[in-house]
DNA sequence: ATAGATTGTGGGTAGTTGTGGGTAATAATC
DNA sequence: GATTATTACCCACAACTACCCACAATCTAT
């Protein structure tokens, strides 16, 4: 096998059909490992999205999670907006997921939509919304971005 | 072994066909290593070209990458042009690759094309774009080559 | 110089993938 | 308990892709 596992990239076309599914791109099922068994994790993204987890992956951060101690304020509200809207789902014999409404709502999905590979993680956006955060980070300010740049791009 | 592995350098003509593929010169693939099966990663490029990584370069970057919290939006940011038009592809019996339709139009390839090695990675260009750019940066004022000259010697 | 191998380019075909819709099973509501 | 809504699973099909074969041009070696 030459690619890592449970690593995406690139960028995708596809469309929510009335039931609120969407496909998979063929490409980031290949690369799943087989403990996954065909199931993802969706929750809200930070940006106005949707994040897919391969459910392996999705375990780790839940380790994670574990190891915050509650007693700090900003752990319990952070745990809880984590695991909020995160909902393991399975893809069907044609590879789509099921989307919840909350998702759809807060990602403001319509019909067209963009999926990204996140290396670990799956995006799946609205072209609007993402053209818009888009134009936004272009005033980042930009030497973070360089210096990030210069790290680890060859 | 005389050449240095997944390294290359030189400057080749070659055509994209109808379906959108191209070759890869023979001379570049002879020096992959094994452990690359044949894979490439194809992105877009810093200049108005198609960047070829050997999928075990690429996987380095993925890495690094990997270590980056989605916590932080510059690195999300980051990480979603890093790899947002990466796509790992396998050449063919007769040694091409199949680009894809966003790369095609990003570096506005047609028919002729220059292939380019660049070390450490491979860049295919329009002949027209690459010449413009060339143009555009004999402008530039020469003391950053004499800053180069610090780090390298040729 | 000639024969054989390699390389670049073109095209056909079988299998895969994305998308839509239907139906049965399950859950929710009254 | 009956009716409705929701979900899970299946089938269909057009579009696309991966894989195969063909062949001319170029290179290599005897």
């Amino acid at each position: 096998m030459t690619t890592n596992l449970n690593t995406f990239t690139g960028e995708f076309s596809y469309t929510v059909d009335a039931k609120g599914r969407v496909n998979i791109p063929s490409k980031f099922r290949k690369v799943l490992s087989v403990d996954n068994e065909d199931t993802f994790v969706i929750t809200r993204g930070m940006d106005p999205c949707v994040w897919v987890y391969p459910i392996v992956v999705w375990q780790n951060i839940e380790n994670d999670l574990k190891s915050l101690s509650s007693l700090s304020a900003i752990n319990r509200t952070f745990v809880r907006n984590t695991v909020r809207y995160a909902t393991p789902l399975t893809y069907d014999g044609q590879g789509r997921i099921q989307l919840t409404n909350n998702l759809i709502n807060y990602a403001e999905l319509g019909k067209k939509t963009l999926i990204i590979g996140m290396v670990n993680k799956i995006e799946i956006w609205n072209p609007d919304r993402l053209k818009e955060i888009d134009k936004k980070n272009m005033k980042i300010d930009s030497t973070a971005y360089d210096d990030l740049a210069e790290k680890i791009i060859i």
